[in-house]
DNA sequence: CGGATCGAC
DNA sequence: CTATGTCGATCCG
């Protein structure tokens, strides 16, 4: 591609965050036109390092572009006319399961941040002003962006912009209580971020027609809606709320001015059946659209906030819709097949969720902007794109999407990460690491999650952003643990650049790698099996295990993972697998087997809970074979023993679980874009969990697999000497000699101290601070036999890492290291989720380790 | 699996 | 005076 110098007055400034998009100045307002905005925002842009990086950004994407077209250009006739009967075939059936039925809304609060600083602070009301700060905004207000600022753009460019811009830090605090609201209008609703939601509104509407019309009235009194006679459900819930004359929004808000309330008789809010204004009293009607500018309604009455929406048959389409006659407005796209087809038709691509800057500018190299052209196009898409990006094309261009609302599976992963003004000295630079490392484990515990695969990311203050992964063998999950792993990478990076020193504006890590369902069965049932969890924290933290420091091999090799490959093998295992450190040795070091233990160690992490996950029941007497026997017939459909009452709840709870499960497959093998609205939400603060307490299908296969457990856990091997003998024998591997100095004093610091040892097999805590002496207790422990027979059961029920669901990957990991194996799409069908192929599964495992070993 | 990239807010 | 974020998912090798 030419990429000439001349960058001049980048006339399309792409590679900005920030794009002009909306800025159509209205003659004789306030404000900037975009050329002239386009040209602040060069000055102020040109020559920083940051432009030099969105350049090189730039660039890339240009190459990728030519590559495409070339693949293009090579592509032929016969190629294509074959693309064309395979698309045709799957437009066909697509257009089949086309479903209309439903009602989806996407609701979006206007400007939301800067609407409530403005609510809550009269004096910006009529400036421009931005909520973020001098680096960063988070958005801004109407009257702002007639100056070209917008979302995303450094506050201080915009100052250039707008010199007169007011810019208010943000508190995300106050925004979060937005949410409240939109749980007033649907109890599945489902949140996107804190100002924006998706709500089916199907049932509703049924519930509607039969609703009086006295329950669709609101008054406006003293700046809130007041409805005569509310539904019972809804009344209970907001009632109190709305009778109470400053808004509900904020505790903390300060107080209500009337004057701020927002004119009610506004375009938007008339009403299409009755209004009476002079009374300032408004009769919805039953239809979607007045349901909808009910709902609305009642959100500004009760906050003072104005919000838009789209009213669509799925969620792509309601959300491009409530776009539309943003602010203050609302879209409906009628639900029959020629009124989505309508507006698709010069729908440009841009607006699709899903579909960003680089995705429209290949695709507009291929000449395509409008979701016509994308039709039209969708052989040639087809060939040069991946399949779910070509299904995902073709769904856009018919109009389709995702038609009901649920909340999409477990999270692959969770990160976080900071930037800040330069950083060189490796020192402060462990001390940054292990910050982010504590944030990360405070909110994994909170979804209790644990993972395998921990992502270090630097950003250096050019702006060049690397990641490195490290995978070790067990789920980590705390602050240790995790820095442990991540300190390693950080050190890696650090001596790949000396003598010079990283010069940091960023750092981030992330962990991912989670524990599937299989494995947290696996979890819990050797959780109740050890019995007892104290150990855990010393044995899975990188304070047992500090020899991981630098030799790269070893790394997070433990004695567990030894002794247990040695066993198996048969020989001493000498090298260890280490992702960091040489892909080769992955190959040779196949994980299926040595992980197995490391799961193990994992679950002694976990808390011994008696609580049953089916009917919630719980006993303090309970043992592990009366609760595993409990499970059994809360699982089992036929009641052999004990409550009646407790099992028929049981039962029902089951149907719900594999009716959530079946749907949740199907979401994610049919509708990849699911994906993309994932229920973000929290980005900045903590807690507000909103977990309504439904059981989910990890729920579900959890239950199953403790049941599996139960059935072939030997009971007796559960309770029985967990207290032996410690003897000190075997060794714990001349790995451990090798421990190295970690990298910084600060890091040492926190590695070696205060560790105690509790053997998590007999855990009984040894009177040593010698790690080498008390890994030789672990190991005799082990040794006993204790864990033996459960192990043997393990290999057998352990369905997974290396071989996840795919058959030929046992091959796979003998003969080649690369591993293919066609990862793309998980379009995994119901495979991994269906408990009916849980013994396949398992089966499949053992053989390939056997075929291993051999 | 690891790394880079994309898209969303 | 400086000064361009954070998160999760997916793609590609």
């Amino acid at each position: 591609m030419d990429q000439p110098e001349e960058k001049e007055i980048a006339p399309s400034n792409e590679g900005f965050q920030y794009r002009m998009g909306l800025n159509d100045n209205k003659a004789g307002m306030e404000g900037l036109d975009k050329e002239k905005i386009n040209k602040i925002i060069m000055e102020a842009t040109k020559g920083s390092k940051f432009y030099d990086n969105e350049l090189k950004k730039d660039q890339q994407v240009n190459q990728r572009i030519e590559k495409m077209l070339q693949q293009k250009s090579q592509l032929t006739s016969s190629q294509l006319k074959m693309a064309q009967v395979q698309v045709e075939k799957m437009t066909l059936e697509l257009e089949r399961s086309r479903d209309l039925s439903r009602f989806i809304v996407h609701v979006d609060m206007d400007a939301f941040y800067a609407a409530v600083e403005m609510r809550d602070n009269p004096e910006l009301k009529d400036k421009p002003m931005a909520v973020g700060s001098m680096s960063m905004l988070s958005t801004s207000n109407y009257v702002a962006r007639r100056f070209g600022v917008r979302a995303a753009m450094p506050g201080f460019i915009a100052k250039k912009l707008c010199p007169n811009l007011q810019i208010v830090p943000a508190n995300f605090d106050k925004y979060r209580a937005i949410r409240e609201i939109f749980s007033e209008y649907d109890p599945n609703f489902l949140p996107l971020s804190l100002d924006e939601a998706y709500l089916d509104i199907t049932d509703h509407l049924e519930e509607r027609l039969t609703r009086p019309e006295d329950r669709r009235t609101f008054t406006v009194k003293n700046g809130h809606a007041e409805n005569g006679d509310p539904p019972a459900e809804v009344k209970a819930k907001c009632e109190p709320e709305e009778t109470c004359t400053s808004p509900v929004l904020f505790e903390d808000s300060p107080t209500f001015l009337p004057d701020q309330c927002h004119d009610f008789s506004r375009q938007d809010l008339k009403c299409e059946n009755q209004e009476r204004p002079q009374e300032n009293v408004f009769v919805f009607g039953t239809s979607a659209e007045e349901a909808v500018r009910e709902m609305r309604f009642r959100i500004e009455q009760k906050t003072t906030l104005t919000a838009s929406a789209g009213i669509a048959p799925n969620m792509m389409l309601a959300k491009v819709c409530s776009d539309k006659n943003k602010p203050n407005g609302q879209y409906i796209i009628l639900h029959e097949r020629q009124a989505v087809m309508d507006f698709i038709k010069d729908l440009p691509i841009r607006k699709v969720p899903g579909i960003g800057k680089v995705t429209e500018k290949m695709l507009r190299a291929l000449g395509i902007t409008t979701c016509t052209d994308l039709y039209q196009q969708r052989a040639l898409l087809s060939l040069l794109f991946s399949d779910t990006s070509w299904h995902n094309f073709l769904h856009i261009s018919l109009g389709l999407g995702s038609t009901r609302i649920e909340r999409d599976g477990e999270r692959k992963s969770m990160s976080t990460e900071r930037t800040f003004s330069e950083i060189s000295s490796a020192e402060e630079q462990y001390e940054l690491c292990r910050e982010l490392c504590k944030d990360l484990a405070e909110d994994l515990s909170k979804e209790g999650l644990k993972g395998r695969t921990v992502t270090l990311k630097l950003k250096n203050v050019k702006f060049e952003v690397k990641t490195r992964a490290s995978t070790v063998s067990y789920a980590v999950s705390t602050e240790e643990e995790i820095f442990s792993v991540a300190k390693d990478i950080l050190k890696a990076e650090i001596d790949v650049a000396s003598p010079e020193p990283l010069r940091l504006r960023l750092m981030g890590v992330r962990i991912s790698g989670f524990l599937c369902e299989d494995d947290k069965k696996h979890q819990k049932s050797i959780t109740s099996f050890l019995g007892s969890n104290k150990a855990v924290k010393t044995m899975c933290s990188g304070t047992v295990d500090p020899k991981a420091t630098q030799n790269p091999a070893p790394q997070r090799e433990s004695f567990f993972n030894q002794k247990r490959a040695a066993r198996l093998q048969g020989l001493e295992q000498g090298s260890t697998s280490n992702a960091v450190t040489s892909k080769e040795q992955n190959v040779a070091h196949p994980s299926s087997e040595p992980q197995q233990d490391f799961t193990e160690v994992d679950q002694i992490c976990q808390d011994p809970d008696f609580t049953c996950p089916i009917c919630m029941m719980k006993k303090s007497d309970w043992n592990l074979e009366a609760f595993n026997r409990h499970i059994d017939q809360c699982l089992s459909k036929s009641p052999t023993s004990g409550n009646g009452e407790i099992l028929s709840k049981c039962e029902d709870v089951f149907e719900n679980c594999s009716d959530k499960a079946k749907k949740s497959n199907k979401g994610v093998g049919k509708d990849v874009r699911i994906k993309n609205l994932k229920n973000k939400m929290v980005t900045l603060a903590p807690s507000d969990d909103m977990d309504d307490f439904v059981i989910d299908n990890n729920t579900m296969h959890t239950l199953h697999d403790q049941r599996v457990k139960s059935d072939s856990c030997r009971d007796k091997i559960i309770c029985e000497n967990s207290m032996e003998n410690p003897q000190v024998e075997g060794d714990v591997g001349g790995n451990n000699t090798d421990v190295s100095k970690p990298a910084s004093s600060l890091c040492s610091a926190t590695c070696s101290e205060g560790a105690v040892f509790i053997c998590p097999v007999c855990n009984i805590q040894q009177d040593t601070s010698d790690l080498a002496v008390f890994n030789r207790h672990v190991d005799v422990c082990l040794n006993n036999g204790i864990l033996e027979e459960l192990k043997g059961q393990n290999t057998n029920l352990d369905p997974k890492h290396p071989v996840r669901n795919d058959p030929q990957n046992g091959m796979a990991v003998r003969g080649n290291a690369g591993n293919k194996s066609n990862a793309r799409s998980k379009r995994p069908g119901a495979a991994q989720q269906n408990p009916a192929s849980k013994k396949a599964k398992t089966q499949r495992s053992s053989l390939t380790i056997d075929a291993f070993f051999k």
